[in-house]
DNA sequence: AACTATTGATAACA
DNA sequence: TTGTTATCAATAGTT
C-alpha cells in the first residue's frame, strides 16, 4: 500500500526504517484502538522500536496488569513466577558460587580447616605461599620506588643547595664591592632567594 | 476500507461483530509480524475478544517477559510487586558482597595488588602468615595423628598375629589329639575367631 | 468462507 | 520532520 509494493523483509536504509517505523506504529495503534471500540475486545500492544524507545496501547477499559492477569488465566503460561522463578535460581546461583568463595576464603585465613584432608592442607599451604611470594615481591617493590624517590629528592636538595650558595656568594660578593644599589639589590635578591621559602632550613645543610 | 466507510463505535450486531473482530485481527496481526520485520521492532500484541478468547504475538526475537522487564525499565511502571525487588535487591545485595570477596581472594592471591597502598599490602601479608601459620598446625596435627594410627596398626597387628598363632596352634593341639568333631571343630573356630573384628585394640585387655 | 467495491494505509517523493 | 499522493492492502457489505 504506497507508490509501490515492498517486500516484507528488513529495510536496510535506516532512515527509511524510521519513517516506516512511525509511521506504521501509527497505524497498528490506530487499529487496535479500532477493534477495541468496534468489537469491545481488550488489547494491549507494547511496541519497542531498534532505537529502545516504547509504545504502548492498553484498551481504555481495562489495564496491562489485568491483561497479563487474565493472559496467565487463559494461557495457563506463567509471566511474574517464570520471572520469580529466575530471579531465584540467579539467587540460589550466586549463593552458591558466594558460598564457595566463603569457603575458600576461610581456608586461606586457617578456619575450619580441620576436617580437610591433607592434600587440600598442602593446596592451601602453596597457595597461601605463592600469595606471600607476591605480595612481598610487591612490597618490595613500593620500597624500592620509596628509596629511589628519596635519593632523588636528595640529590635534588644537595643541587638547590648547591646553586643557593653559589647565588648567594655572588650576590655577597657584588655586595662588598658596592656595586649594589638598592634597585639592583631588590632585583638580586629577589631572583636569588625567591627559592628560599621553599627550603626554609637551608643554612643547617650548608 | 470496505464496500462502505464505517463509524468507530461499538458494532451492535453480534454477528457481524465477530466477524469483523476476526477480520480485523488478523490484520492486526499481520501488520505486527510486519512491523517486527520491516523496522526490526519488538512487538507484544494481546487481545481478548469479547467471547473471552485470547489471541497473542510475540516477535520471534524475544519473549513476554523480556518484553515486560523492558516495558518496567522503561515506563518506570511496576508490574509485579515488592516481591521481585525483594529478590532483585537481595541479588544486588549478594553481587557486592561476592565482587568484595573476589577481591579480597585476589589480594590474598596475590593479584590485583599493583595499586594497593604499602599499609593494605601488609594487612594482606598478615593475613597470609596467619593462614600459614594455622594450616602448617593443622597439618602436622594431621601427621601426628597418621603417625599414631600407624603405629596403633602395628601393634593391632602384632597382637593379632599372636592371637592368630596361639588359636591355631590350640586347635592343632586338638587336632592332634584326636578329640576333635566336626561339631566341636566349628564351634571352637568360631568362638576362637570371632572376638577378633569386635576388638580392635586388644592391648588394652590383655 | 469467498468475493469485490470501497475505504484506509502507506512507500516514495517533496 | 511533516505533508502529499499514487498505489497497494484491508475490509464492509454482499453472496
Amino acid at each position: 500500500m504506497g507508490r509501490g509494493k515492498i517486500e516484507i523483509k528488513r529495510i536496510e536504509n535506516s532512515s527509511n526504517r524510521q519513517v516506516t517505523y512511525s509511521k506504521r506504529r501509527n497505524g497498528i495503534m490506530k487499529k487496535a484502538k479500532e477493534i477495541t471500540i468496534l468489537c469491545d475486545a481488550k488489547v494491549s500492544l507494547i511496541i519497542f522500536g531498534s532505537s529502545g524507545k516504547m509504545h504502548e496501547y492498553c484498551s481504555p477499559s481495562t489495564n496491562l496488569v489485568d491483561i497479563l492477569d487474565q493472559y496467565q488465566k487463559t494461557s495457563g503460561k506463567k509471566l511474574w513466577d517464570a520471572k520469580h522463578e529466575n530471579l531465584s535460581n540467579e539467587i540460589d546461583r550466586i549463593k552458591k558460587e558466594n558460598d564457595n568463595m566463603q569457603i575458600e576464603l576461610r581456608h586461606l585465613k586457617g578456619e575450619d580447616i580441620t576436617s580437610l584432608p591433607y592434600k587440600e592442607l598442602m593446596a592451601i599451604e602453596d597457595a597461601l605461599e605463592n600469595g606471600l611470594t607476591y605480595v612481598r615481591g610487591k612490597q618490595m617493590d613500593v620500597l624500592d620506588k620509596t628509596w629511589k624517590n628519596t635519593k632523588f629528592l636528595e640529590e635534588d636538595y644537595k643541587q638547590l643547595s648547591f646553586i643557593l650558595q653559589v647565588a648567594y656568594e655572588s650576590a655577597r660578593e657584588q655586595m662588598d664591592h658596592g656595586y649594589q644599589r638598592a634597585r639592583d639589590y631588590n632585583s638580586q635578591m629577589s631572583s636569588t632567594f625567591q627559592v628560599q621559602p621553599m627550603q626554609p632550613n637551608l643554612q643547617e645543610r650548608m
